[in-house]
DNA sequence: AATGAATGAGCATTCATTCAT
DNA sequence: AATGAATGAATGCTCATTCAT
């Protein structure tokens, strides 16, 4: 997974934000406090009014920032597909090549799961909340994963593959495995060596290597 | 993916379960509304009386077979585990070798989805409502895989690898991400191609590949 | 309290009861299974299920021999009757007086609680689940203890007073107060000197005693 | 029965209670409609429902005062006691002596219990609804009772007595009993003349009583 | 902008009772 | 006589959302 594409900018403020600060602080106050309670209790699982507890609002400020519960995990969404794509630019904003730069990616990609469990697990559970915007992260990663694909390909950095898109799903699906893995469950293991390991297996595949003298 | 191992025989009969042949129907009939209902609608959105109606019994018979909603839920992902386990297995029983079980693996995961996207939502939602019948369900299925991967490497079928555990997180991730993919949301592409070029991948991996005069 | 009335023989085993052994056998076993379980759940708290199962029976059993759950709470209620005013008849047989019967019925009564805690909170219970069988309870005590009363009054034991039925209902309370206090909360108290300084009260009363030169 | 002491201020308002004046009314009516719902159909029997279509108000607006149905049965116990060691109190202050106490006492008691055997019948069933809150109310009570013993026993009011935990114990149940006879099932009675005979009792006790020329 | 009292639809769960075997 | 599978009425409680202030 790597480089990014698509809507930045935090994803968040959009709509004709709040126009005072107090208001822009209240908002920002209430994004947090949802994404650390969906983030650890789980969406169905958490009250707006623990989101305003936390956030220290009243319970009627949620309903003038935001139109619904779905629409702050919405929102979550969006700023996490956002964030990603920001993080793993940055990653592999210095990668020599492909190759390389998939290694950087996965390692970026699990630190960064990592360091935001509670974004990860809100993204995953789009896919039942809010099944349009997790299919628009993917959709969004995909193209802008598939275009980098290409051009590598095109570089002669990578192979050509027989299908871009099966090739991205796959490289997604495996990382996203393995932050759920390393990231989130196993939190102590050295990301450096997984995405090492990981890495190897994308580019190289599961098939015996050419031994040193083999190719005379 | 491929070969099975872990609890067999549906995994849900278990403790004590209908002495009576109406018993047995009754629960049979219970657990395919249910697999219906939550992959339709998901967990929180299904009635126990909605599975209760589908299967055509009383509102109350749920509770002689189950203890709670969550119940059925976990043996729903339990009996998943197991069927997917088996279904692998079948299909990998002929390969040559690893390399060819993969693909035969890929392929058969992506039909079987296909024909079970009820059950598919339903291990995919196990993350959120049973988070540890979700780990036991990937502790079962890796463990097998490794072993898998393992006797393989011993054969020499496939390379050493740095590490079978991520290997193993890495294949299941592309696969289950190929399975949303092409199994759930669009179904009417060509398996055999995209197992084809999946399969590729993950034995060749993204690396340029030597050409035939490359190696002078 | 003392010398009891009314129906006797348990109360319970009455019409047509079961013609075989074993079907008296399983009566009793519901009977004695029912008063643990309502004396320590509380009726509410107690299902039916929970009665058949200690009882070591079937559910369905519980139906043929009564017929609802109400029933049984009753005839345990009629039960306790009996045996309670049983109990303090034997225990006043031999009082010279009736003063001395009040002592002695009153200590009865505490160890008669303290040894049948579940049958003394059946009876209380009954005031709200099955009031009828309540006040049966106490109209046959209290026809009984007035009875006692009177007779006494008669042969000059005691004084007239006002209004037996209020002596009688005084006395009840009295008793059934100290049972709750001495006999099922705290049941280490000596009931011998709970019930002589009670019998003091009773019998003497509040009023300041007449001291020895006092009446001149 | 008689002088009071404990918590005051009926015992309701407590914890950070409403904040508007709205508020306020939507709780008291909450606490008549359980009192008088209660009062007549039991605890199990009445539903929350039933409460706040009594009150006039939503289903949901119940748990906005109460975490459930248990706790507005204890705040009604709660509430119960201060107003009964309210009514006793008042009923006594201008008692000349102890005796005389007693007597005023028991007669206000039966006043009462009659004018609100709703609360009375809600106190009898916290025996088993809310066993805490009961035991609170009597060891309130007690507590308060005895000291008026006490200090009448210093006073030479009344007699010494063996145990004044045994005398107040009596004395509770015998005006509990009193109540529930003459206070709620036979509410015709005239309560005068049941105080005078019962505190004739409590003052003289059964024993016969000295004869003018007795002494010869 | 901020608030919190009020609301009621919605749902999981319990359990006494029935009845076919 | 004994059983246990089946039933559905009944109900406590949650919580997103509204709206008057």
């Amino acid at each position: 997974m790597s480089q990014y594409s698509g809507s930045e900018s935090s994803a968040i403020e959009e709509r004709s934000g709040p126009k005072t600060e107090r208001g822009r602080r209240t908002l920002r106050r209430l994004l947090d406090a949802a994404a650390e309670e969906f983030g650890a209790r789980g969406y169905h699982e958490t009250a707006i009014s623990s989101i305003t507890q936390r956030a220290g609002v009243g319970l009627g400020t949620f309903y003038v920032y935001f139109k619904s519960k779905e629409e702050v995990f919405r929102a979550l969404v969006a700023d996490m597909g956002a964030r990603t794509r920001h993080a793993l630019a940055e990653s592999t904003r210095e990668a020599p090549n492909r190759l390389e730069a998939e290694r950087l990616g996965i390692q970026a990609y699990l630190d960064f799961v990592r360091s935001h469990k509670a974004l990860y697990r809100v993204v995953m559970e789009a896919q039942f909340v809010a099944p349009e915007a997790y299919r628009e992260y993917y959709r969004t990663f995909s193209a802008a994963y598939r275009q980098q694909l290409a051009q590598a390909a095109s570089r002669g950095e990578i192979s050509e593959g027989q299908d871009d898109e099966v090739r991205v799903w796959a490289l997604m699906g495996a990382s996203t495995f393995l932050g759920l893995r390393y990231g989130v469950w196993d939190d102590g293991a050295d990301t450096a060596s997984v995405a090492e390991a990981a890495s190897d297996l994308m580019i190289n595949g599961l098939a015996p290597r050419a031994k040193n003298g083999d190719a005379s």
